[in-house]
DNA sequence: TCGTAATGAATTAGCGTTAACCCTTGTTAG
DNA sequence: CTAACAAGGGTTAACGCTAATTCATTACGA
């Protein structure tokens, strides 16, 4: 059984093989228009018949919707980006939506091109994790011209007058290092991370906790790193020189978690005990790490869904509504490398 | 400065503006044709004056290429495939292509509809890590009747004529199983997978070692499960009942060695001492669980990228060349789980 | 008997771009 | 002086689909 006709079926080769015209082919694949069962039939048992499939760029010229939209992330590698793709796919879906991904490895002009490329692709909508510095957010302007509805995520641009979905980094912060000040720690270290809203505000919620407590670190106690373990490894070797030694870390997030708790083992010290080590993410396995760590969840799933509904929410809304800013609360999550000793 | 136009740039727009065609126009913007220089740059100006976008629906339709192409998997948060998104991403990319993403949760309905989803939407080639059983395999016939493109990565279909791109499976079963004996195991489970193919190959491998080693082992030390850490608990918990105990589990992949290695522990055994772990994958943060896991390497960027260079070569390609498939030989990597107790 | 609806379908005109071909000029060779 | 050609650009007709409008029927009530 060779598959002889090249030519691939369209429309307009059911109309001729019914003798009818292309638009009634199109208002019954549409359920729209008035149209006897009879034809309908026809048109549909035919359409089987000759496996039709629509194609939708020609469909997405004339109404100018793509069903598409975009999500740019920094890296998929990372269990935070690769939960929250997961989460939009899967509530986009249902919706007959598609996904194009993207990742711009921490590099904002990649970002920029791609977004512009996505754009020129007619996506419906974008959801962005930016790396774009605040002095430089053309590309924003670039996607309000063209009236594409965006959602920020993960990484809030103040100012921006964007919808964003994010967690509460300052709660991140304060839930941590109040839980370590519960433990019976007082001399807490951060690891900060490299990005400056994030790292900043989780920065701010971990100061704060130590105020309210009426606790006072030396500055040398913080100490800023990249987002990856290899960091958290390097900026642990740092605080480890310091005297007094720390007693707890609260790390920018878990990868660099992990790293800080290999420079402490390796440096022959007790986890928990010596040091207490908090991370945030609650990335996978981070219960089956060789300290079960404590870490402060991010609701990754929340987020990736929360900005796909409301980014739904607002294609094809002519009424430009005013931008929704979602703050989803995190939840500590305690596990052993937090563990108090008596 | 309010934005009054509500109609997008088009070429026309720029061709009214320099009273000349829009078809100059569009070839001035894709070099194409014979232009003078003086026009040339008028359109390059002009255009970017104008902030013009190529709207690709419009030149998809014609050109019949929309640069875009389909990457269908299980899931994300699988580290090994997040890792596969990632290759094939940034492979693409350079070329000027866009990766649209979807996952079916192992459902080979979804997957179906996704398959025939993108084919709809006119994607140039499709990378898939198909869930498909062997005798329902219409979609692939779908797919080669448009004559797109496609790779199967990590999960093959013998007989079926495709390109694919994964790794030795049964490779991965004799280099784990051979390494534990060379430990000095002798009473060798596992942990298999659910997946007919891979699971098999891996046992396959699993039987060869023991074979060739002339090691016999009751048919109960094989349990079969799920391709997750919670299953590996279950299966690890019924292998915990066998009398006389394995000294050793090869695992179906990681996280069916983590869930092992958490149900081991629970019993209050030695890891390693009492038995020994092996798992498969090297996932991020293998070497920082509980017990560093030794795994075997699968290469997963390597699938990712050669996949992705495989169907750029076939995209636009008329003569339908012979499939290709490149099998990865994978890499043991040895951490403390199996360590040899002396 | 005619006007008025309701029904079912065809016609027309794009969407924004490109492929294929055609039409002017001016220049050059014979 | 004219054929031949190149340079620079225009015309026309798609690509496959849909929105808007128009056109035949048939049916119905007054």
């Amino acid at each position: 059984m060779v598959c002889w006709r090249v030519m691939p079926v369209t429309m307009l080769t059911i109309a001729r093989d019914l003798n009818i015209s292309v638009v009634t082919v199109s208002k019954v694949l549409r359920n729209q228009g008035r149209i006897s069962e009879a034809t309908r039939e026809r048109v549909l048992r035919r359409a089987k018949e000759l496996n039709y499939q629509m194609n939708w760029v020609a469909r997405s010229l004339v109404t100018r919707r793509t069903y598409t939209i975009g999500l740019v992330l920094p890296e998929f590698t990372h269990p935070f980006f690769a939960e929250v793709a997961q989460a939009v796919a899967e509530t986009v879906r249902p919706r007959g939506y598609h996904m194009v991904l993207s990742c711009f490895e921490e590099n904002p002009e990649i970002e920029e091109n791609e977004i512009d490329s996505m754009l020129a692709r007619q996506i419906d909508g974008l959801i962005i994790a930016t790396s774009q510095p605040p002095e430089h957010l053309d590309i924003f302007q670039r996607i309000r011209r063209r009236e594409v509805p965006y959602v920020l995520i993960d990484r809030p641009i103040i100012g921006l007058h964007a919808c964003f979905v994010g967690v509460d980094n300052q709660a991140i912060g304060r839930l941590a290092t109040e839980h370590l000040i519960d433990q019976g720690c007082a001399r807490i270290a951060h690891l900060r991370g490299p990005d400056a809203r994030i790292s900043e505000a989780r920065m701010a919620g971990y100061r704060q906790a130590l105020a309210k407590r009426g606790l006072r670190i030396p500055g040398s106690y913080v100490v800023e790193g990249g987002h990856r373990d290899a960091s958290g490894y390097e900026g642990m070797k740092i605080l480890l020189k310091e005297r007094p030694l720390p007693d707890a870390v609260f790390c920018f997030n878990d990868p660099v978690a992990i790293g800080a708790i290999r420079a402490i083992l390796e440096a022959g010290l007790k986890l928990p005990g010596d040091i207490s080590v908090a991370g945030s993410g609650n990335i996978h396995y981070s219960d089956l790490l060789a300290v079960p760590l404590t870490t402060v969840d991010q609701g990754s799933r929340r987020i990736g869904a929360l900005a796909a509904e409301l980014l739904m929410a607002r294609i094809g809304v002519k009424t430009s509504i005013k931008p929704e800013t979602i703050l989803i609360p995190p939840k500590l999550v305690e596990r052993q490398s937090t563990h108090r000793i008596v």
